[in-house]
DNA sequence: GGCGATCCTAAACCTCGGTATGGTCCGCGC
DNA sequence: GCGCGGACCATACCGAGGTTTAGGATCGCC
């Protein structure tokens, strides 16, 4: 893109992409960290659920590629574990004897692949490139959001109001009303969370509260 | 063109669920058919894909259980013939002797449930219950779409243009620059952009845009 | 007690948005 | 030819948006 100083987050997904392996077995272990880096991936390889845990996640695209065999927890229930944590890294499931119901609950908990063993290099690959995709998106998706809320959170609570109010399409005068101020208050708060949420214009305002999830809890319609 | 008798398809989705049934086989047929019905759940049941085909379908929300081995055709093939058709419809695929690649397919192509026989009628009606919850949501979006489709195709090309270029949040001066046009007759499109999609504020507008998808084809950033 | 943040308001002033009213020009279809 | 609709522009007017300057009040913190 453009280059540019700008905000510090903003070259964070610069980071070179990283698949992660966890499987009990070392030859496993080992080949598929060789697959990996015959086409120039970074990988990183663990024994256990919980050797992973204690690596530190770099803030690049990265996907894990998970036996459902694991040594003590189910691939399943650590992927359960890893969402109820709030971590979010696309999941390719690797099986030697799968059944169905397994791989249907897998998906649906929103794995990209699920790879019975054997399985050729380029399937592996082909779910690795998908996956890495999309914790891209995900994680762009994610930083926008995460610096959104950062400048939500300098607001003051009225503010947050006002701009619920306004996005929402009341006039000033009818926000004004609404929670008991006068017309040039509004204004004034509204002029803080133009400069303070950094928008350049009103459908922009709007776009942010999209994003932000903002229905006024206090709701109201418009004229 | 201001007073509007409401609009037709707005209780388009108050007809009652359908279950749909597809499969060469009378027996299972018969005891699906029956299941949903004993939970008041209407149903329909076919004996290859190419009865349902000639079925009209209903404007309700709906979903579709499937054998993985049709008689001519396979249920995933099936399945990619109803999206190229640009029929959405929620899929449950059953079988009796399906593999995970077959599961993983169907899954990633959209299914809502993968059942292996013999499976206990819970799980099948609570499968169902998500599918249709599931068609009834994106219905409720498409219809809303599809209104908002109409209103648009009231436009002329240039108040199309226009459209995009206030919602991107350009003013109404910069527009004019932009298209070399006055500004008075900028904001004459202006007024008649919000009388023909019906939006009550900027806000609404741009929002409308939103779902519109709408970015300037001539694209153009903001100040 | 002083300091700063938040919240509120007023007057003055300017820009922007929006709606008439009225008119020109062009292309299309009957 | 005529009507019609789309696109365009001008003048005038008014309401809404927005900034600046200048306050006042409350509350928590050092």
């Amino acid at each position: 893109m453009t280059g540019r100083p700008a905000s510090p987050s903003t070259l964070a997904t610069a980071e070179e992409p990283v698949v992660f392996v966890i499987d009990d077995d070392a030859s496993v272990r080992e080949s598929l960290s060789n697959l990996f880096r015959s086409v120039g991936l970074r990988a990183e390889a663990f024994a256990s659920a919980h050797d992973f845990l204690q690596y530190k996640l770099p803030n690049a695209p990265s996907c894990l590629i998970l036996d459902i065999r694991l040594p003590r927890l189910s691939g399943l229930d650590f992927q359960a574990e890893l969402a109820k944590a709030d971590i979010h890294i696309p999941i390719i499931f690797m099986t030697g004897h799968g059944d169905i119901p397994m791989t249907v609950r897998a998906m649906k908990a929103g794995a990209v692949d699920f790879l019975t063993k054997p399985f050729r290099d380029q399937d592996m690959l082909d779910a690795v490139t998908a996956a890495i995709e999309r914790d891209r998106n995900s994680r762009g998706e994610a930083m926008v959001l995460s610096e959104l809320h950062t400048l939500f959170a300098t607001l003051t609570p009225r503010e947050r109001q006002v701009m619920a109010l306004v996005t929402s399409g009341l006039m000033n005068k009818q926000i004004a009303a609404e929670i008991g101020l006068a017309e040039i208050t509004v204004k004034i708060h509204r002029g803080h969370i133009m400069r303070k949420m950094g928008a350049k214009s009103l459908p922009d305002l709007v776009r942010m509260a999209e994003l932000l999830g903002i229905g006024p809890a206090s709701g109201r319609s418009q004229t």
